[in-house]
RNA sequence: GUGGGUGUAGCUCAAUGGUAGAGCCCCGGACUGUGGCUCCGGUUGUUGAGGGUUCGAUCCCCUUCACUCACCCCA
């Protein structure tokens, strides 16, 4: 028997509904705060990402979904979103309109890692991008709608850790003088750190390993090496969130996966998630523009992992829907005559469904109250000849009669009641 | 890619070196046209797969696959 590929899952119906109202609620907030929606390909040349999420990086070096197309071109499954949104941008001149762009977007992505809790292959993220514009006020809005967003889906215990990485002027100084400090540390770091520390310094900063740590708390900070203009940034965007009583912490080890990230990062996480606990993240990325070949154009963005989301949902603030009338026909002629009502009731925008005419009245009654059905209809051969329905209501026990004429408004006043 | 854990009925799990059981679910009946509760009855298995040791393996050993957690990396 074939089942789905490792780290590929079917999102069943009851979690699918869940994914239905998270989707309602976040299409409504984005829309508040002036976002518009964009639909980017899944599959994109990979030069793309080459370009933008960096060579160096695992995502685009061991774990894009790369092959040639029949033609043979080179091309990957998105392993995100940003690069596309950026490159659809340039591509069709969105620069020419009211700025800044806002745009939002969901959807799958693809890496090929080995699975673990909140880690697929294929994931969902639902991202937000703010194009155009360098001011520290657009990072506060967009964490602003990040924090609304959680708190409009009531999950609770996220914490928003910020910190900046600086820019071109001032991270390459920072990055040196990392460097040199680690250099008299280097038999005291763990094997990773030692090869993180020649190939990507600040990764060392948020290593787990207890004799690591002790070394990286001593490092010099980031957020001590920032030029000017960085520093009057990030000071900037934490008076914005504070004005607008948005918690936050700063985390001067919080460094970003991506190449294209400068200044502004962040993460919001959730202590119940395991080892992954990040449920969004993103930051700036004011040089990515210019490294897809666009005009040099700042921006920012974030990404949540859809899948860590919901493992954060309390079920309980999902909506039900539940089956709000269950007919039940004994004989062909009862459903005959239903099954036009049945009809008529759901264009109406009534939830419901019919029972199977050779079933038992009692198996009949065991699917509608399975189907969690508000009201059952009855209908046999006593009630035609009476011109009665008994319609029941399967809460509290009542039953009452229904008059067969204009059986569809009778119903429908019942259940509107 | 690396390491740990786990694979037994649709689900959650027992069991013993002598070829498997419970609960739940499902179906039927008690109640021939009235659901949930109760009681009674019933269906379901290549014990993940392959090989080895053994008179005999679900159990021990090897291999493999899957799931899972962690590392790496990241949403």
């Amino acid at each position: 028997m074939l089942s789905s590929l490792r780290g590929f899952k079917d999102v069943l119906s009851d979690e699918a509904l869940k994914w239905q109202w998270v989707e309602t609620v976040t299409h409504e907030v984005f829309s508040a705060f002036g976002f518009s929606p964009i639909q980017v390909p899944l599959l994109e040349d990979v030069r793309l990402f080459h370009a933008s999420v960096g060579a160096t990086s695992d995502i685009v070096e061991k774990q894009m979904y790369a092959f040639d197309d029949l033609d043979g071109k080179r091309i990957g499954l998105r392993p995100e979103a940003t690069a596309s949104v950026m490159r659809a941008y340039i591509e069709h001149n969105l620069h020419t309109g009211p700025v800044p762009t806002k745009l939002y977007y969901s959807g799958p992505m693809f890496r090929h890692e080995r699975p673990q809790a909140g880690r697929l292959r294929q994931f969902h993220q639902m991202g937000a991008e703010v194009i155009g514009v360098l001011k520290p006020h657009h990072d506060v809005e967009l964490l602003s709608l990040l924090a609304y967003l959680f708190e409009r889906l009531t999950i609770r215990g996220i914490v928003l850790q910020i910190n900046s990485i600086g820019c071109p002027v001032c991270r390459p100084l920072y990055r040196n003088e990392l460097l040199a400090f680690l250099q008299g540390y280097l038999s005291k770091l763990c094997e990773n750190c030692r090869r993180r520390s020649r190939e990507n310094p600040l990764r060392v900063l948020d290593c787990k390993e207890a004799s690591c740590r002790g070394i990286a708390s001593a490092s010099p900070s980031p957020l001590d090496h920032l030029c000017a203009e960085c520093a009057h940034h990030f000071r900037a965007v934490q008076e914005g969130l504070s004005r607008l009583n948005i918690p936050f912490l700063i985390q001067p080890r919080l460094v970003r996966g991506l190449d294209y990230y400068t200044k502004t990062v962040f993460e919001a996480t959730s202590e119940h998630l395991g080892a992954q606990s990040a449920v969004a993240a993103g930051g700036r990325y004011d040089g990515l523009a210019e490294a897809l070949g666009g005009a040099p154009t700042p921006a920012l963005g974030f990404a949540i992992g859809m899948e860590r989301l919901m493992a954060l949902l309390d079920p309980t603030q999902v909506p039900e829907r539940p089956l709000q009338l269950f007919l039940i026909p004994l004989g062909s002629a009862a459903s005959k005559m239903l099954s036009p009502i049945l009809y008529a009731l759901r264009k109406r925008g009534m939830r419901c469904e019919m029972g199977d005419e050779e079933a038992s009245l009692k198996s009949q009654m065991k699917r509608g109250d399975r189907l969690s059905a508000q009201y059952v209809l009855i209908v046999g051969n006593a009630e035609i000849e009476a011109g009665v329905a008994q319609i029941r209501n399967m809460q509290n026990k009542v039953q009452q009669g229904c008059a067969l004429t204009d059986l569809t408004n009778n119903l429908l006043a019942v259940l509107n009641a």
